[in-house]
DNA sequence: CAGCAAAGGATTGTTAACAATCTGTGTCAA
DNA sequence: TTGACACAGATTGTTAACAATCCTTTGCTG
């Protein structure tokens, strides 16, 4: 049960969508900071295509808000906005209480082993202190709770809305607290268990304002990036 | 308050947008049947635009799940299944009783003038019975209700969701109901007048089942379309 | 008449080339 | 030293051309 593809596998759109998922995944691990330049050639050069190619994944990437297309200067990682933010996070409230009652209402033996599974594998990631890897697992949480739910369409905007997080995380969070708090995964993963979808919601609710309150919109800051070899293959 | 072109206006995508615009707005209105082919050549003849930004429209529309793109053999308005309604009924439940009870709350004077402008239009379509109108009106309601929400995101997402809709509609719609129930609108309007958060959760979430309930999935079939005239300017 | 193969035309996928625009650097004058 | 201007190089936007693929039409055979 992958998240880091999660596109049609009809379609035709195979090295677009290869570049935007790793883009993607650059994005929620804040290895790709707002406003990092994402210039043609050197998706060219990573990604080994052509120039359509990497134009066709820019757009894509723009119109989820995750890439700034600027005519005639080129695609920046995007550099939200305290707006945006307040958006990216009520769009969420809306949505994640929800959805995350409804997996504890539904969930099946599949679906909690790989919410599990990945609860463990956040734990390893904090014990080995390995930074990128926590903060990559702790969005991925969020989106995997939406693709157990077995609703495609829901995955798919979550990750959106987890990796906007993670710009917005990067550029007002406080510092000490670039993911989430350390067990309240694991909180709303024994609600799951428990079919308990009232307790669930009121986690993953509570979760999200948690986040939201560990912003500082009084500053920004960003580290600097290393962008080719971001991009390689991994 | 415009709900027809909602894009980033220093965006430098204007004739993509254009496009993706108007045959938006051509699916809701089930003027684009599911399947009907979207040929470049087409596009470019219509919008009077070259073959890139045809390709890059197709390629936002494809994104959004209101095309689809087949190798080698072109583009195609969506043809969804019978999973896709379920999925974008499930997740149109999420969102919007959540949503529509939030309005109810917040609402101002600026955001009830559009809604009650908007719920005049569709009674005026009704009585003189301009059958595409009645439809687009109807689903651009949704639409309206997360625009005057003042959130950005969950407006282009319902606008995905109820473009989507008016596809599984035309696929699946008993014929008779190929749009919203008369006065249901008219109902959640008043309920937001009244701010009064949880009948207007309630009833949205009803409405959302009695569109759902109204699909037959024994059956589909779809209207002939005229391409050209209905991509050119209206 | 039906089925099959081949040819031709239409359409999509991609690249190279060129135009347009922007950025950075060097020079000169105040 | 600072500011303005010109120029070169880099990058983006776009098109024409070509290759690849698919679909339709035509012709032939049984």
């Amino acid at each position: 049960m992958s998240i880091q593809q999660i596109h049609d596998p009809d379609s035709s759109l195979g090295d677009e969508h290869k570049i935007v998922d790793r883009i993607y995944n650059a994005v929620m691990q804040q290895n790709l900071p707002p406003m990092t330049k994402l210039s043609e050639s050197t998706i060219c050069e990573s990604f080994g295509v052509g120039r359509m190619k990497a134009r066709r994944a820019l757009l894509l990437l723009a119109s989820q808000g995750i890439v700034e297309l600027r005519s005639n200067r080129g695609a920046f990682v995007a550099s939200p906005t305290k707006s945006d933010a307040d958006e990216v996070f009520e769009a969420r409230i809306h949505i994640e209480p929800s959805l995350t009652a409804q997996v504890a209402k539904r969930i099946d033996a599949r679906g909690l082993k790989a919410l599990t599974k990945h609860i463990n594998k956040e734990k390893a990631a904090r014990r080995s202190g390995d930074r990128q890897e926590i903060i990559r697992l702790s969005g991925e949480f969020h989106v995997l709770v939406a693709t157990v739910s077995g609703n495609g369409f829901l995955a798919r905007t979550l990750r959106e809305l987890v990796t906007r997080t993670s710009l917005i995380v990067a550029m007002f969070g406080s510092g000490k607290a670039s993911c989430c708090r350390d067990d309240e995964h694991e909180q709303i993963l024994e609600a799951i268990k428990n079919r308990d979808a009232g307790r669930a919601s009121d986690l993953a609710r509570e979760h999200l304002e948690h986040i939201q309150l560990d912003l500082d919109f009084s500053q920004t800051h960003q580290p600097e990036p290393d962008l080719v070899s971001l991009l390689k293959a991994r």
